[in-house]
DNA sequence: CGGTCCATTGATCTGCCTCAATTAACGTGG
DNA sequence: CCACGTTAATTGAGGCAGATCAATGGACCG
């Protein structure tokens, strides 16, 4: 995988086959308006009315939702190249927040620029619901992982992860930044932090992960993936289901 | 709202306003091929391939996922004018069932329609769009709502299924038909159907609901919905943000 | 060196699960 | 119209995963 490339286009890749005019799009869009976000920082309040799209570069954000006793409830993570808020021009108002947990660099894009977008290139259009399907597809494997015991369900989530940053070419040797606090990892699995932390205890212990220093590793993903019942074809990437063409990727990247 | 509409129609009216050239393409599109199905039978079934669109006229359906255990867990409950997998062209693979939970009628939509839809008609496009993105914002409800206690979480999904029950026009003073066993709202909330009994058990002695014969009626929807920290807006209806209009659609009624 | 954030540990408490019956509702055939 | 089988609703009792409360330890930092 070229590291060099943008990375939606690298996303994109997962699934579809982009044309050169498709990749060039791709970068202007991006490549216009480009700021940063600390860590902590909300990028799109809950109740806002974005006037443009943001598109993760570079860092780690979450969706995120506030029950009425204050609680957090983080409904999806964000990783370089997704989107928060693609359906702008659709819905009027954010239902829910999305704020950055690392130092983000995002790219604001127009959102007339969409409308162009899916009236010239079919491709990409293809490929933009294609995240929207998926990101609709892991909210209900989060659905189905609030109702599993804790050491399955960060089993489960810690596969996801590695899987989408692995799919953005941002896993080496088994090893990916996660940036998250495990109270943030508590606010997305919905269990306390006390109880979190005791569950990485025991997937640390059964030699599952090595965290620390904000930096996971993965000795054996299957073992890992078997822990959290945890089967990729959700996710709706082209390698799941072609695994000669994962093999050719490989030897590309 | 016209009862005698196209159920696909009245749903979309929630959210734009189409034209008769719309409605009309719509009309067309629902009654060429139509089908029933038996309560308790799988209208898809997981990893299928689906070859053209279903759309739930009639009944309820459920999408489902099974756990390794064996436990079933609801993702989302389908009423009248849903689609149950309205991404066929873009995903080539079901990654969860659904399953009729009452008898169904079921629209069979040729797939190729929608190519011509998307280049042709741009606010039914839009409008499509946005069914899949509420379905998107009821997911992460879904999620939120899975880490609440039982009590609220009950009364959030009812005053959900309520409201979207009556933005089609199934709600008849305070009641709609609810087909709907304990065992099944039990799998959709993620707890046992003894707990379920409990926790209707609960909000029949608080006055909050009365639910017998497939029937539910909310007395007092405001109630309900504090019970269950219930705000509509993430539903985006047109007429959750404009109660003027709302006031007009009732009249018509 | 004190302050802040995060990870860790211990102890207690509880909402919900599980197991186990019983009762009610419903459909079906005799 | 009733006997019976099946499915759904209801009730009771006991157990546990994970919440909550409360501290301590460690890392980083101005």
């Amino acid at each position: 995988m070229n590291m060099t490339e943008n990375v939606l286009i690298r996303k994109l890749e997962g699934y579809a086959q982009l044309s050169d005019d498709d990749k060039r799009v791709i970068r202007e869009l991006c490549g216009e308006n480009v700021g940063k976000v600390a860590a902590h920082r909300d990028i799109i309040r809950d109740g806002a009315t974005p006037d443009h799209i943001h598109l993760i570069l570079e860092g780690w954000a979450a969706r995120y939702k506030l029950l009425p006793d204050g609680a957090r409830q983080i409904t999806a993570f964000l990783i370089p190249g997704d989107f928060c808020d693609l359906h702008v021009t659709v819905l009027a108002e954010m239902d829910h927040g999305i704020v950055a947990l690392a130092p983000c660099k995002v790219a604001y894009l127009d959102a007339k620029v969409l409308d162009e977008i899916t009236s010239k290139h079919s491709t990409l259009t293809k490929a933009l619901w294609w995240m929207t399907l998926v990101d609709e597809a892991v909210l209900r494997q989060w659905v189905v992982n609030g109702r599993r015991r804790a050491i399955p369900a960060l089993a489960h989530l810690l596969c996801e992860l590695h899987q989408r940053m692995k799919s953005i070419g941002l896993v080496d040797d088994r090893v990916f930044e996660l940036p998250l606090t495990q109270e943030e990892l508590a606010d997305a699995t919905g269990m306390s932090s006390v109880h979190m932390n005791r569950t990485i205890q025991s997937l640390r212990e059964r030699g599952l992960i090595e965290f620390r220093m904000k930096k996971l590793r993965i000795p054996d993903v299957q073992a890992l993936a078997k822990t959290g019942g945890f089967d990729d074809s959700y996710l709706h990437l082209r390698t799941t289901h072609r695994p000669s063409e994962e093999q050719h990727l490989q030897l590309e990247a």
